[in-house]
DNA sequence: ATACGTGCAAAGTATTTGCAAACGG
DNA sequence: CCGTTTGCAAATACTTTGCACGTAT
């Protein structure tokens, strides 16, 4: 066995490197929305990714996107979340699997992540007792952020 | 002040009593749909709700189920549920607070509720140390059913 | 060459809204 | 009566699909 150089690899090349492996082809579009998805931190909707996607490459259609976003999901690239709020937001997959939950404010419909030890591992453990074979899990806290409260 | 007898009530009646305390007046399309969801122990879609209610009684809108919905919902009287598959799901909301999260089969669509005090005890835990100020919380596991893994 | 990727427009769902008629207090 | 509720149809929002053309191997 060869044991290769660990390079540090952003995540969207490491997005292009696992569709490359997984035979896709490049594609303007599909590549203009990694680059925009690399950028954040948090979700997006898909209109705004869309937005940003225009920002730089005039042209691309919100099928694509959608098209993009679809395949990103399926390879486990990206998580597609339903915050309740009419349409799906999605963000990058940690190659880690490390990953966050999010605080949703009902008012202004502002989004943050946040992340918590014992959380998780309270799910891992339901998880494992559950009968279905759990691959996934989404938390959602709903409430109102700071500047909605004051 | 008078102390009532407390005398045991489905989640029907409640709901009920709190459109009627709110300053609802009766609907036959309302009543159908808490008729219908008070039969429920988990969730069901807009469509199951509004084929469960046109069993009942003819001639009832599917608008008139998503806007009793949304009444019930802002009311506290039912959860709303946004599981991934394209569509909202509602169930009742039990009056004591006491709550279940879902397990979602991603191949069959099959949907299971269940309820764990370490979860709940690290959402509670997470939710007061969060700048937001969290009234609401959903869990979904997703994965494949027994069924499906066989 | 051949198959995949893309933009556009059209089709499909899911949900909301406008409005006149029915209904309850 | 008067305001609420409702059914229907139209409108809107979100997402998917069909198709012709471009592009990479």
């Amino acid at each position: 066995m060869r044991i290769g150089i660990i390079l540090p690899m952003s995540w969207s090349e490491h997005a292009q490197s696992v569709l490359r492996e997984s035979g896709f082809k490049p594609g303007q579009a599909r590549a203009a929305v990694i680059e925009a998805l690399g950028d954040q931190t948090c979700c997006l909707s898909v209109q705004e990714i869309h937005d940003l996607v225009r920002q730089r490459r005039a042209r691309v259609g919100i099928a694509s996107v959608y098209r993009a976003l679809e395949t990103l999901t399926d390879l486990g690239l990206v998580h597609r979340l339903e915050l309740g709020s009419g349409g799906a937001h999605y963000e990058p997959a940690e190659p880690s699997g490390d990953h966050h939950h999010h605080l949703v404010c009902g008012e202004c419909g502002k989004v943050e992540a946040f992340s918590d030890d014992r959380l998780e591992h309270a799910i891992d453990t339901v998880s494992q007792t559950a009968a279905y074979r759990i691959n996934a899990h989404d938390v959602v806290l709903r409430g109102r952020c700071e500047s909605c409260v004051a």
